[in-house]
DNA sequence: GAGTTCATGTAACCCGTTACATGATTCA
DNA sequence: TGAATCATGTAACGGGTTACATGAACTC
């Protein structure tokens, strides 16, 4: 039940069309809910027909033709209630720790050299994370509205540092001993 | 894919039946692969229907029998290749997230509570995780062959204290001020 | 007018989720 | 014998993934 809130919001944000939405995921909220142009215009669909966004009447709609979409006001108030729900934490999902399990049982033959492999990846986004951090919100002044943008980015941040934390102590202990 | 490999791992640990591998998910494998009965059993299916897996002759198959299973060379193989591949981390998806950028948007009536909520959720996981840590590897003497066992465990106390870490701040950020 | 890019879609599959069904065993 | 529990399943649904289709606009 994200991926729609997660549109209203961008649409919210700006009015735009499927393919503007995508490009636009992929460099914000596709950071912690990724999507591809597939599933953006099957959800559009859905959230047009439920009334909660509609197409500018100034783009004619026809194949192959652009479509803008705004957010109505069934729509607004559809994000502000999910907003307001309680929901718990999803559960963990992480194939490398699985395949750290299994190489505990079957061998790990270059385990090693996968682990530097997922370092230099969290490396490479905690530094575009950085990045954004320094561009979008540079320290002298923060508008009180950017407050909760920020603590999502610093959400991003922290995450990645967690994860080259962790690798960076578990190649360490790897390469310590044996294997 | 992961899901077959996990099950691999754990009936290479010990051969078990259906149900007696979803209780051992729940305590082991499952805090980063959780899984329930029925995709279990359908995945039992596809790995004896592969060859990767076998029930054990003692028991007669029949419905509401217990059918203990245990891996075969084949799937052994398998699960050695698959923890030599080279896999790229899955994308991010959290819904927390997601929500505090909606907020910003259209708002945030108790959001800072939602964010209390989860950190005491995250706190009693981690400090689950440690209650394990301090059982199964004291710090005298910890067998060479657990070692990975033990990272995997890090890993989740490391992930556990990054959102308790992260939460803890985000929630004094916003006491801090208004909202 | 042929190729490339922009843009909107369709179709099929896999896996995780939820709800329900059914047979065997134990025990009050 | 009836209820509770153990154990193995079936069925339906939804969302994420991948591959493919098709129309419009620009560019050489």
């Amino acid at each position: 039940m994200s991926l729609p809130h997660a549109i209203l919001t961008a649409l919210l944000e700006k009015p735009s069309s499927g393919l503007e939405l995508t490009r636009r995921f992929d460099r914000s909220i596709g950071y912690f809910w990724p999507s591809t142009h597939q599933q953006i215009y099957r959800e559009l669909g859905k959230l047009e027909k439920a009334g909660h966004i509609r197409v500018l009447p100034t783009a004619q709609p026809a194949r192959g033709q652009r479509k803008e979409y705004e957010v109505l006001p069934a729509g607004r108030e559809a994000l502000m209630a999910w907003v307001s729900l309680a929901e718990d934490p999803r559960p963990v999902r992480d194939p490398l720790l699985l395949r750290m399990r299994a190489a505990a049982v079957v061998g790990a033959p270059g385990l090693a050299g996968e682990l530097r492999r997922h370092l230099a990846l969290h490396r490479a986004q905690l530094a575009e994370y950085l990045e954004i951090e320094e561009r979008d919100f540079p320290p002298e002044r923060t508008a009180e509205e950017d407050r909760l943008r920020r603590l999502v980015l610093r959400g991003g941040i922290d995450l990645e540092t967690f994860w080259t934390g962790w690798l960076t102590r578990a190649i360490d202990d790897l390469d310590g001993s044996g294997s």
